[in-house]
DNA sequence: AATTTACTGATAGTATAGCTATCATTCTTG
DNA sequence: CAAGAATGATAGCTATACTATCAGTAAATT
């Protein structure tokens, strides 16, 4: 069966939809191979615009800058997992069967990348190793106050939501789901960076694939959920 | 009683040493409020130059770039954090009241901020808003690699160790406890970011302090421990 | 078929960032 | 007091991060 998953963007995420022209869809393609390659920082629309076979000022105009090409990139990216999580969690019964799928959408595992889930021929693996580096670049900033009011980061909102939602069926009393959704998604990535590039920080080294550190969440996860907490203090 | 904790710094951090002069000094003082006014995007050495009353190119005389004062900014952070971290719990019998003071110290609690802590007279509330806002700036990059080589990371990777050894006396058995370490440590900062910027990623959105995230923490750590692992799989 | 309109290409230009070099001056230290 | 080290002052160079203008072309409208 053929289908596409398309993913509708927040306007304020542009300045002209790139998804309404060719060469906006390939500004996003090319943006996500270019920032795989070289970073956030190293990337310069001159060296996207040369690579594209366009002008600088071409992409200008879809993009204010760099920096909202980034958090557009990432965006998309949390839109796209947030449907992942929920065509894959679909008629499952048990949350906690739900939450183990949810850790393993959060490290890649049982994604098709080569199926109809990249929308407009986005490389997906690429996509998320930069998501790994770069996601973080996209809130930490003194402008977040500004671009949450814009709405930019509704999509990593709205996951975290989700996910948030699912622990709760688990386990209706637990107190911090959102922060543990968020820790979830976050030391997931960090997590896999640490482990290819500073693998001290980590007990995954040796280790050639992700299984280790999708036991590592699991069991985070799902010893918090089971132990009581306490009641807060009140200071 | 009076004392001066002296925070000795790896030599690759810096071209001169900034403790070895008034103006070095005043370079990391200086810094630490510019960074923690603008941010890393925002700062050049320009502006540093400018507010200091002194010239670019002196500042250049330390520091590579603003990337690199950035990494020996955090990296003393880290460095004087491990400090209070044996002194603290120096003496202390039980592990697990060693991993609370250790938790308390991740969120700035219980940390005399005027006393003789902040050597040089480093202002150590604007440090640590600084790291929890750009700490994770100094490896995400493409020179991560050559970075780490040349020990760039190592007083966060001595403090990692540090908490992962004491996780370890509280349950030698528990198998990840660098990965739970480095995970405490990232959780700490960057739940406190979200509390203040991106409220609706916590279950802190409308607590005035930290204690709710010092709750967290708690939880998320003591469960992890007292939780027997499964074998892992072999796949 | 003629004509708006919408977009892209091509070129130019400005301000600032990021860095390097030089040399005079001051400040130490032997 | 001489030698060496650190800083100040100035200059300059290349790259980045934009903005502006206008001509060409393709698509949509009448």
């Amino acid at each position: 069966m053929e289908y596409t998953v398309h993913v509708r963007m927040n306007e304020h995420l542009f300045l002209r939809d790139p998804d309404g022209s060719e060469l906006g869809r390939k500004i996003v393609r090319e943006g996500i191979t270019l920032f795989g390659e070289i970073g956030l920082e190293e990337t310069t629309f001159r060296k996207l615009a040369d690579r594209m076979g366009t002008k600088e000022a071409s992409i200008y105009r879809y993009f204010e800058n760099k920096h909202r090409l980034l958090v557009y990139l990432v965006a998309w990216y949390w839109q796209w997992l947030e449907y992942q999580v929920v065509f894959q969690t679909n008629n499952l019964q048990s949350p906690h069967e739900k939450l183990d799928r949810i850790l393993r959408l959060l490290i890649m595992d049982g994604v098709n990348v080569t199926a109809g889930n990249g929308a407009d021929g986005v490389d997906l693996t690429t996509l998320h190793s930069l998501v790994i580096r770069e996601a973080s670049k996209a809130y930490l900033t003194r402008h977040v106050t500004e671009d949450n009011r814009q709405q930019l980061f509704k999509p990593y909102k709205d996951l975290c939501a989700r996910i948030a939602n699912i622990i709760l069926e688990q386990q209706p009393t637990y107190p911090f789901a959102r922060s543990l959704a968020s820790t979830l998604i976050e030391t997931a990535h960090y997590q896999a960076f640490f482990r290819q590039n500073l693998p001290s920080l980590t007990d995954f080294g040796t280790a050639k694939d992700e299984t280790q550190l999708l036991e590592f969440l699991r069991h985070l996860l799902f010893s918090s959920l089971e132990k009581p907490v306490h009641p807060v203090k009140v200071v």
